[in-house]
DNA sequence: TTTAATATTGATAATGATTATCATTTGCCC
DNA sequence: GGGCAAATGATAATCATTATCAATATTAAA
C-alpha cells in the first residue's frame, strides 16, 4: 500500500541521521542542504507514509507533528517550556498501569502520548 | 491581573453546566443560543483568562483545543478513535510515576497530559 | 465628578501548519 | 511500449488561533 520512494528514502535517512524530533520543515530545509530539493507537499506526505510503515515515530506537539527515529525503545517525552528542548523517558511501569485503565473501561488502547511539561534541568540551575 | 468580566462570567457558566470537553466554536455556539453573543476572539481570550486563572481546565488535543470545568479531580483522558468520545480516568499511581520520572532528570514538572487513543467500549461491542 | 491611564471587547485581517487539487511524472504489469 | 495506479510538486485552500485596532468599559488619580 505505502511505497518506499526515492524521496521517502531520503526523508527517512534524514531522520535516521540523529535523534532530533524533526518538524516538517526542518526535513525540507536539511533535504535542501544535502542537495535534495524535496517538496514541502511530499515532505509530509512521506512522513506520514513512513509514519504508517512504522519506519519513524511521531509526536503531537500543541502547534506542530514532530518525527523521530524508530530504532529506539518505546520512550515518552519531558518537555521544557524555557528552551524547547524534549528529554526522553522509560516508565515501564507506567505503561502497565495504562493497560490496566484501559482494561478498566474496555478501552483498547492503540496509542498513547505521555508528555510532562516543565522546566528542564540546564534552564533550572546555571542556564546555558 | 486577569478580571473576571460579564463574558468572561458568562463563558464560564456555559462550561460549567456539563461535563463536555468545549472547544471555542462550541462555546460561541451556546453563548448564541442562550441569547449572549460574545465575539469569537473574546471567546479565544475568555478561555485562555479563565484557564490562568484556575476555572477551568484545558486539553491540547491534535487539532484543537477543549476546556472542561476545573470542579473534578485531576484525570488524564481516554480518546475514542472512531467516535470521538472523550472519558476520563485517575490512576494515582501514574501521577506519583511522572515525578518520579522528573527527579531523576532533575526536571521540574508544570503540567503534564497523557492521552490514551484507540477503540472506546461502545464502539468495540454493538456499536451505536 | 472630571480626567487620565488601563484593560477588554469585537470585527476582521493575518498567521502558520497542514491538507486538497491537479497536471505531470514515475514505476509496474501485461 | 501502452495502460494504470500511485507519487510528486507547485500552489491554493482550510482551519484553529492570534494579532490589529478602533470603540468601550473600568479603575485610579486629581
Ligand atoms: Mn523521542
Ligand atoms: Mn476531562
Ligand atoms: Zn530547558
Ligand atoms: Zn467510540
Amino acid at each position: 500500500m505505502q511505497k518506499l520512494t526515492t524521496q521517502r528514502q531520503a526523508i527517512l535517512d534524514v531522520i535516521n541521521l540523529s535523534d532530533k524530533h524533526w518538524d516538517a520543515d526542518e526535513v525540507a530545509t536539511a533535504l535542501k542542504e544535502r542537495n535534495n530539493p524535496i517538496g514541502i507537499a511530499t515532505v509530509y506526505r512521506g512522513l506520514a507514509a513512513l509514519a504508517e510503515l512504522g519506519l519513524i515515530e511521531s509526536i503531537q506537539l500543541a502547534d506542530k507533528k514532530r518525527y523521530e527515529r524508530a530504532s529506539k525503545d518505546h520512550h515518552d517525552h519531558l518537555v521544557c517550556q524555557v528552551c524547547g528542548m524534549i528529554e526522553e523517558f522509560c516508565k515501564t511501569e507506567i505503561e502497565r498501569l495504562q493497560e490496566i485503565v484501559a482494561r478498566e473501561h474496555g478501552f483498547e488502547i492503540q496509542d498513547h502520548q505521555l508528555l510532562l511539561f516543565g522546566i528542564c534541568k540546564s534552564c533550572k540551575t546555571g542556564e546555558k
